[in-house]
DNA sequence: TCACAAGTGGAGACCCCCGTCCACTTGAGG
DNA sequence: CCTCAAGTGGACGGGGGTCTCCACTTGTGA
């Protein structure tokens, strides 16, 4: 590959990640040529479709993620991991617009593989947490899906606003998920193509 | 107004209810008048405007809402008026696929004296609620909005899993909402305009 | 230097949407 | 029955989106 369609395939994933933050996936692809200082077809060309340029654009943002999770398996304090890996990704959620939307539009690209290593290793993080008895025992993986849906739902909101707001929900909702006593409707295991649509 | 315009104009606002409420608001005006039978043209004779069409099939929903704060207000008990509220007004945006994008779209139609009476109805029912000492004292009105928003990213799922889902997720919500004890992030004024973009 | 493959940009094909226009149809009062 | 205003439907304009095609430019190895 030349030396300057390399500059300019990084100069278009750097744009693009930055509109689709700011605006959501919804920006048009020409605003991100354009941005970029590119013509369209330069953008085809690296990326044959749009969600292609989308996956790339977000698979860092996905790294972060499940380095986030493993990170917390690592902690000695079971419930400051767990509550750790709620707050960062509901941060990294409500910070970037494009993100919930980017999460299930990738999830017939991202391998089974890395989304079972990932899921196994919360699943394990939540175990620990019950053990230890700080998490309620009627905590479900599944309620992470629910929490990031919900969280999702705040999107489309200035960034501050969004991030304000997603503080207080996380907040209020790591409250309840500490040993609670009530009992809870069943959880509901949201995998993604349910949420697609 | 003809007998025959006064039905299609009744059909096509039932066929514009159903079809919001199962696919959203993103369904094109041809498909509703399809569904019903009728042209294009029709639809625009009746409403001017897409918008005006939304807001005419949602009305009812929102006096629904309305009323289930009113009626809250009459409840003896005032933690269950609350709880009530907020399960119903849940269900209903949970079950609907439209709503909460009408509930925003509606924003500049809706009179601010009829959006402030619901308002000022629901923040007396938070102050007798704290007054009982069953809601937590830091809980703010504008919660409210927090969990509609959150609630309202459930959407999209199918409506069975949006229900279940919308249930747990208010459980845990009202669990933290019941005389809490850690500390919170600041309450968030959400305006509705906030919502929009 | 130079030849040529790799790279590029913009026009435009194609599709979907909202909303309008206009020639045609129909219901109801005299 | 017959008139005509009210009602109707489909074609169409305008805008915006994704993606393609093609003539032109540019970097690079020999």
């Amino acid at each position: 590959m030349r030396v300057d369609a390399r500059e300019n395939r990084a100069r278009v994933l750097a744009v693009a990640r930055e509109l689709f933050a700011q605006r959501g996936l919804e920006v048009p692809m020409a605003a991100i040529a354009r941005r970029a200082g590119v013509g369209v077809a330069t953008l085809y060309r690296r990326f044959p479709t749009k969600e292609a340029l989308v996956v790339e654009a977000f698979t860092e943002q996905f790294a972060v993620c499940q380095a986030v999770i493993e990170e917390a398996l690592t902690d000695p304090d079971p419930w400051r991991g767990f509550r750790t890996v709620i707050e960062k990704v509901c941060l990294l959620q409500a910070t970037d617009r494009g993100f919930t939307a980017a999460f299930v539009a990738s999830f017939p690209d991202m391998h089974s593989e890395v989304r079972g290593r990932t899921w196994q290793a919360f699943t394990t993080l939540v175990e620990r947490a019950k053990d230890s008895g700080q998490l309620r025992p009627d905590f479900s993986p599944h309620d992470l899906t629910l929490l990031l849906v919900a969280n999702g739902g705040l999107a489309g909101m200035p960034v501050e606003v969004a991030v304000a707001a997603s503080k207080r929900l996380v907040a209020y909702l790591l409250e309840s998920f500490r040993s609670g006593t009530d009992a809870l409707p069943p959880a509901v295991p949201l995998s993604l193509d349910l949420v697609l649509s």
